[in-house]
Parts: C-alpha cells; sequence; structure tokens
RNA sequence: CGGGGUAUAGUGAAACGGCUAUCACGAGUCCUUUGGGAGGAUUUAUUCUGAGUUCGAAUCUCAGUACCCCGACCA
C-alpha cells in the first residue's frame, strides 16, 4: 500500500474529546474516528489490525473445533421476552419496539442449534461467531475499552454432561491464553476469579491485562499467583495466603458456564435424562486492540506486536526512489506501507513512529551508496544495515 | 442515572460585554526544501442549538444537546 494513497490523516495535538491514551493514539495516527461516546469508524490502518486480531481468535477458536456462524443483529422482541431479558438496560430497543440490538446472543444461538439437532447424539457442539455488539452503556469511556458499539467474539458450547463441558472449559481457557500470547498481552493477563452473574450460577473466569487504564480491581497472590476479582475478594486466598497485590485490570476476555439457564429449552434429554448444559465465552476484538495500545506505547507513538502490525513493514524513502524495493518486497508477499509522499524527512519518520508498525527500512541517498537499507524494529532503539541484496530474506527471518 | 467540567476554522488554542473574532498546525495552489514534524506567498468561520438580558453577546442568564472525567451500573 502507497501511503500516498491511503485515507489516513495524523495530528500532532490529540484530540480534546479524549483523555485514554488507547483513543488519542488510535485518532492520532489515523486508525480510528470517533463518531460518538463508544462509537468509532475503523478506517483502513484500523480495519488491518481488527482483522489481525479476528485471523487470531479463529485460529484458535477452529482449533478447539469451534464453527463460525454470523447470526444476526437485528433481533425480535419475542426472543428476549421469554428469557425475561427484553427490559434490561443494555437493550437497544428499536423504534417499533419490536427489535432490539444484540448484546449477547444466548437466546438466538440457543434455538437455532435446537432447530439444527434432533438427539443427545448430535452433542457436543461449539458456535462462535465474530461480530457487531451493541450495548447501551450507562457512560461509554476511555476510547476502544467500553463502547457501545464493539465487536465481539462470542462462542456457545453445547454438551450432554458437565464433565464433557468443564474438559472444554479448559480447552478454551488455553485458547484464550493462546490468543493473548499471539498478541503479546499474556505475560500481563490474568485468569481471574469473578463473579458469575445474574446469569450463571457459580463464578466466572475473567482474563485480566494489567493496565491503568483498566476499570477493574484484581487482587493477584503473591505465593501462587491465583487472581480475583475485587467484587468476589476475600482476602484469603485458595493456598492459605493473605498477601496480595492489588492492580488495575481490563477485562479482555471472559468463561463461564450456564449450565442449563438457556438450554432447559430443549425438547430432548441425553441419556441420564438431564438437560442439555451450555458455556458461554466472549472475548472483545475492539477491546482487546485497545488493550493492546494501552501496553504497548511509548512517548512516540504505538508499538504493535507483530502479528498485530497493520502492515509488518513501514518502507520510508528520504532523497531516495524505494519504488523497486517496495515492488520486491510486494512481489514476495510482505505486507508493506510505502511512504512515497513529498514530505520533510522529520515528518515522515515521527509519523513512522506514531503508526507503529513492526519493520521500519529506510532507503536514502546515504546507505544506498553502499547498496544498503537500514532496518529497525519499533520496539528496538538499534537500527541495522541491510545489503539490498539480502533485503527479503532478511526480513522474511525477522516475521 | 448522581456529581464535576468543556463546547470558537479540518485539528489544537486565544480574544475585558465593544474595532474586520486572533494565532499555530493541517489542507489547496506556486516557489525553495528533504536524516527527526523546514521556509516564503496566497486561500481557509452560521463562535454547539434555542430563547433571554443589552445600544451592542464568543463573552452574561435560562433551557436543551454533545463530549470528557469521578461515582453507580457493567450477560
Amino acid at each position: 500500500m502507497k501511503q500516498k494513497e491511503l485515507l489516513i490523516k495524523t495530528t500532532k495535538e490529540n484530540p480534546k474529546d479524549e483523555k485514554s491514551i488507547n483513543a488519542q493514539l488510535l485518532i492520532r495516527a489515523g486508525f480510528i474516528d470517533k463518531l460518538g461516546a463508544g462509537i468509532y469508524s475503523y478506517l483502513p490502518l484500523g480495519l488491518r489490525v481488527l482483522e489481525n486480531i479476528k485471523k487470531i481468535v479463529r485460529e484458535e477458536m477452529n482449533n478447539i473445533d469451534g464453527q463460525e456462524v454470523m447470526m444476526p443483529s437485528l433481533l425480535p422482541k419475542e426472543n428476549w421476552e421469554k428469557t425475561g431479558r427484553w427490559n434490561v438496560p443494555e437493550m437497544y430497543k428499536l423504534e417499533n419496539n419490536k427489535f432490539g440490538l444484540g448484546w449477547t446472543h444466548e437466546e438466538i444461538v440457543t434455538p437455532l442449534v435446537q432447530k439444527y439437532t434432533s438427539s443427545s447424539k448430535d452433542f457436543p457442539k461449539y458456535i462462535y461467531q465474530i461480530q457487531s455488539k451493541f450495548r447501551n452503556e450507562p457512560r461509554a469511556k476511555s476510547g476502544l475499552l467500553r463502547g457501545r458499539d464493539f465487536i465481539m467474539k462470542d462462542l456457545y458450547s453445547f454438551h450432554n454432561n458437565s464433565e464433557d463441558l468443564d474438559n472444554y472449559y479448559e480447552k478454551v481457557k488455553d485458547a484464550y491464553f493462546k490468543i493473548y500470547e499471539r498478541c503479546e498481552i499474556k505475560d500481563k493477563t490474568y485468569f481471574t476469579l469473578a463473579s458469575g452473574g445474574e446469569f450463571s450460577s457459580a463464578f466466572s473466569h475473567e482474563f485480566q491485562t494489567i493496565t491503568n487504564a483498566g476499570e477493574d480491581i484484581i487482587y493477584v497472590c503473591k505465593k501462587c499467583g491465583a487472581s480475583f476479582n475485587k467484587e468476589i475478594f476475600n482476602k484469603e486466598c485458595i493456598c492459605g495466603s493473605k498477601d496480595f497485590d492489588e492492580k488495575k485490570s481490563i477485562e479482555v476476555g471472559n468463561i463461564f458456564k450456564l449450565d442449563d439457564k438457556y438450554s432447559s429449552v430443549f425438547n430432548f434429554k441425553n441419556e441420564e435424562s438431564k438437560n442439555i448444559l451450555m458455556g458461554c465465552y466472549g472475548l472483545g476484538i475492539t477491546r482487546v486492540m485497545g488493550a493492546i495500545v494501552e501496553v504497548f506505547h511509548d512517548e512516540r507513538g504505538i508499538i504493535w506486536p507483530k502479528e498485530i502490525s497493520p502492515f509488518k513493514v513501514h518502507l520510508i524513502s528520504i532523497n531516495a526512489d524505494a519504488e523497486e524495493i517496495y515492488n520486491n518486497l510486494q512481489k514476495e508477499g510482505i505486507e508493506v506501507l510505502y511512504d512515497n509522499r513529498d514530505k520533510s524527512a522529520g515528518e515522515k519518520l515521527y509519523e513512522c513512529d506514531l503508526i507503529g508498525c513492526y519493520l521500519r527500512i529506510i532507503v536514502s541517498e546515504k546507505t544506498l551508496e553502499k547498496l544498503s537499507v537500514e532496518v529497525k524494529k519499533r520496539k528496538e532503539e538499534k537500527t541495522q544495515l541491510v545489503e539490498i541484496k539480502n533485503l527479503i530474506e532478511f526480513i522474511k527471518n525477522e516475521l
């Protein structure tokens, strides 16, 4: 992609109506555009980031046999009335009062699975989607961290018995950690015991990423590492220790067992004449994007993890023609953003740091004399001189 | 939903109740520039909406709306 043609405008000044770091940087660097509180457009760069996160999530969900579907967002009132969730604060109701916008999908996925199964032999089933969710947040805030229109992956599992549910629950937990590992926030993400909430009998588990921008407080046991959400924290760990670290964090995932809360409607029983049991597993795609920016940035801008970077390579020419190098990189299938604009060197470098692609290549008169270019990782200070004839191989090794 | 704050050009800011609403950046055109946001020329506004006070309102008052922050809420 040539930067001259990209729909992007970066700014030096922070927008005055955003205080959170993720919103400030993402807007300044041209990834997102604000339409209202908790409502954002994703511009070409921002959409590439989202797609990268979605790709990781899809791969890990498919690895645990998840089947992707897409359910509607426009949802009939009747579905919600059956479960008593029509009159909840989260629901955006449409003017005609016959439909509401989807803020979760138990009401849709359960009848769907019921319709396409006919006996307990059809189970288990694992159904997920990646889709816009709408929640009437009383207070949208912190940029992408709490939106009213946001993107979420929601997986629903259906089981014959609780052992099967328990086993799958563990598999989802592992899959989530793989996702956070690939997003490079695993080190800062804790598997946290939390309240089950109104619709789940026991406890739920949250994946909490440590950041000051977070809106939750968790307590991490210094002895065994177990962590607890403030809402259920009772001052003594399961290991018996009373020594905790208190940390601010953002919930980047939430999994819980619904048991038969919604699935008691299935009109067939399993072998033990028990109901089908459900698990529900949420992961906020846009929230993860915001959390990554909160975790990975410096005073100059965003520092994207390798797999998330909108382009793997940002190619910059200073007083030189980088067209041929750009074409060669593209031919090799390397995602490259080429700054071919007629701007001063300083401006290009500042923008490059702000946007924060994983690798930076600078082509200049100075290094072309040595038949070389400069390559630098955004997260590192050191720059390497690489001969042009070895460039493709060098880059491929880095990616 | 309670409390606090803000609203002026595309962006960020300035302007005592009084002159043609000012500055920087961005963007457009022209010229010179090119290793860390370069320089000159030129162009760029319904001061959030509605009412009121006043000879006169960006400025004061009231109402509304939007946004930010704190809290409550957060399957």
